[in-house]
RNA sequence: CGGGGCGUAGCGCAGCCCGGUUAGCGCGCCUGCUUUGGGAGCAGGAGGCCGGGAGUUCAAAUCUCCCCGCCCCGACCA
């Protein structure tokens, strides 16, 4: 293995999948669009797993696990979600040598199988409101993946809620687009725009769709997670019905939210550089990497005491470390590794260190190197860890904003788009225009923001009065 | 599905155009010694159905045909 990875202003697409591969989070699979995702990279998904569960749970919400087989004929009970995912299904056919009498399609999404059980399990507002979380695989048959972004088969949460009326449902789906600003802004400190999606843009079966939008280190935009309010077209297409307090039957309202793997893409694709991954220490299955350097046992004796004090001080203050002891490679070779896997702080310990009762601190975000003694890195240690989190998150803001534009015009828009960037701008034109800009431009409107820097405006296109501020770019 | 690239040791590649003894190189791996504060050095060693099949030939990694697979770029999508 060579080392170092393509710079990304060489090939950013290269660099992306230099650092996957050596900073060992995934490697390819034996089959085609397929990810192996290695402890290294699982260890990224636990932290978000845990954060998002303890969120859901405080929410309100339940877990519960549905089958991954679901009859093909329920896909087709919903027109539009049939329509929107026809193409990316996997079918089993066979089952125990047999050739099956209905083939099974493996779930791309769980709406259909999770809403013909929700007609079993609602007949009352007593009933309601039903808020299921599952996490899960779904299986999408790509034409084209990328390793995390988009593989064929990968591990998503979806949250699944029936509620008693639609203000409910709404009310629901923008708690939970919140809750994943949450936890791209506070855990993976990534700035996001939150939003609505243009009908273009919804998902098949939604009547509305919300999302939150980052932008990654070489300008384009990454959607990186939805929620949806999905009025009552489930519960029509599954006959979901309960009776009111006053004694009518009336169809649920519903909601879905899900955020997938994929986020593991944003976070190297956010915050990476030419030295490999940075992680934000929220996130980091190591936030110190112990780096002991020594020569002779004489040393190690003396090094590595210092090194179990540090160590019994980091499990006191619950800070997540790893002491690199290899005897096998060099200290250089452990700071290039540790650096490649984007580890927040690293502490060098050798003799001359550990004469001085102190270490080197190395920052990853800033490479700044400093020595300490040993009582003031424990004392700022975890303030230090914060500060990473925190310029971290800064500094992809002001990424953002550096590389944002306002546009007027549809030619300012082409401009922005074309050497990267979000263009801002007020919209008020219809489906077709947003088809032509994407065929001319290859950018679309990410979201219909939620947080407008102006009221209104007038639309990029049609010049006519709009208090509907978009974001356009091109998107991962 | 369209365009491009590539299948030779665990990984990255050379060799192929112009067929010819034992198929090379770098990294990694094993053993030993010396090393260890920014990807260590030397010595020795292990490791190959040259993607698969069929053909041409005295002879195929190399030429011909067919097949399979992967990666990258587009259209589709989290």
């Amino acid at each position: 293995m060579s080392k170092g990875v393509t710079p990304r202003s060489k090939d950013y697409a290269k660099w992306y999948t230099d650092v996957v591969q050596k900073a060992e989070l995934a490697d390819y699979s034996p089959v085609k669009g397929c990810m192996v995702i290695r402890p290294y990279g699982y260890a990224l998904w636990e932290q978000i797993r845990d954060f998002l569960d303890r969120r859901f749970k405080e929410t309100g919400h339940v877990n519960a696990y549905f089958p991954m087989l679901i009859p093909e004929s329920f896909l087709r009970k919903e027109a539009e979600h049939v329509e929107g995912f026809a193409p990316e299904l996997a079918v089993v056919t066979h089952g125990g040598g047999k050739e099956l009498e209905e083939p099974l399609v493996i779930r791309p999404t769980s709406e259909t199988i999770i809403w013909s059980m929700y007609k079993k399990w609602i007949n009352s507002y007593r009933d309601l409101p039903l808020l299921i979380n599952q996490w899960a695989n779904v299986v999408r048959w790509e034409m084209r993946t990328r390793l995390f972004l988009r593989t064929t088969e990968f591990l998503w949460q979806e949250g699944h809620t029936a509620h008693a009326t639609g203000e409910e449902a709404e009310e629901e789906a923008h708690r939970m687009i919140d809750v994943y600003r949450q936890l791209c802004e506070e855990m993976l400190a990534l700035p996001v725009h939150v939003g609505r999606k243009t009908e273009n843009e919804k998902f098949a079966g939604a009547v509305n769709t919300y999302t939150i939008e980052a932008m990654m280190g070489d300008m384009r935009a990454l959607q990186a997670g939805t929620s949806h309010y999905l009025g009552q077209n489930f519960a029509k297409a599954f006959d979901v019905k309960f009776q009111t307090e006053d004694n009518v039957m009336e169809y649920v309202y519903a909601s879905s939210w899900g955020v997938s793997t994929r986020l593991v893409g944003a976070v190297i694709m956010a915050h990476g550089d030419d030295q490999g991954l940075i992680l934000p220490p929220r996130i980091a299955p190591y936030q110190i990497i112990i780096v002991p350097i020594y020569k002779n046992p004489k040393d190690k004796e003396k090094v590595m005491g210092l090194v179990s004090t540090l160590e019994k001080a980091f499990k006191e203050h619950g800070i997540r470390y790893h002491t690199d002891g290899r005897e096998t490679v060099s200290p250089g070779f452990k700071f290039n590794d540790w650096e490649m896997k984007g580890v927040p702080l690293r502490v060098e310990i050798g003799p001359k260190d550990a004469d001085k009762n102190g270490l080197m601190r190395i920052r990853r975000d800033t490479g700044e190197k400093i020595f300490l003694a040993i009582d003031d890195f424990m004392n700022s240690c975890k303030e230090t860890l914060e500060d990473i989190q925190q310029s971290i998150y800064n500094s992809r803001l002001a990424f953002r904003e550096a590389n944002t534009t306002d546009v007027a015009t549809y030619n300012e828009l082409k401009e922005v788009v074309e050497k990267g960037g979000f263009a801002r701008t007020f919209w008020a034109g219809n489906s077709e225009m947003e088809n032509r800009i994407q065929e001319e431009t290859k950018a679309t409107i990410r979201c219909i923001l939620f947080e407008k820097t102006k009221e209104s405006g007038p639309c990029v296109m049609t010049g006519k009065p709009s208090t509907e501020q978009v974001i356009f770019a091109k998107s991962y």
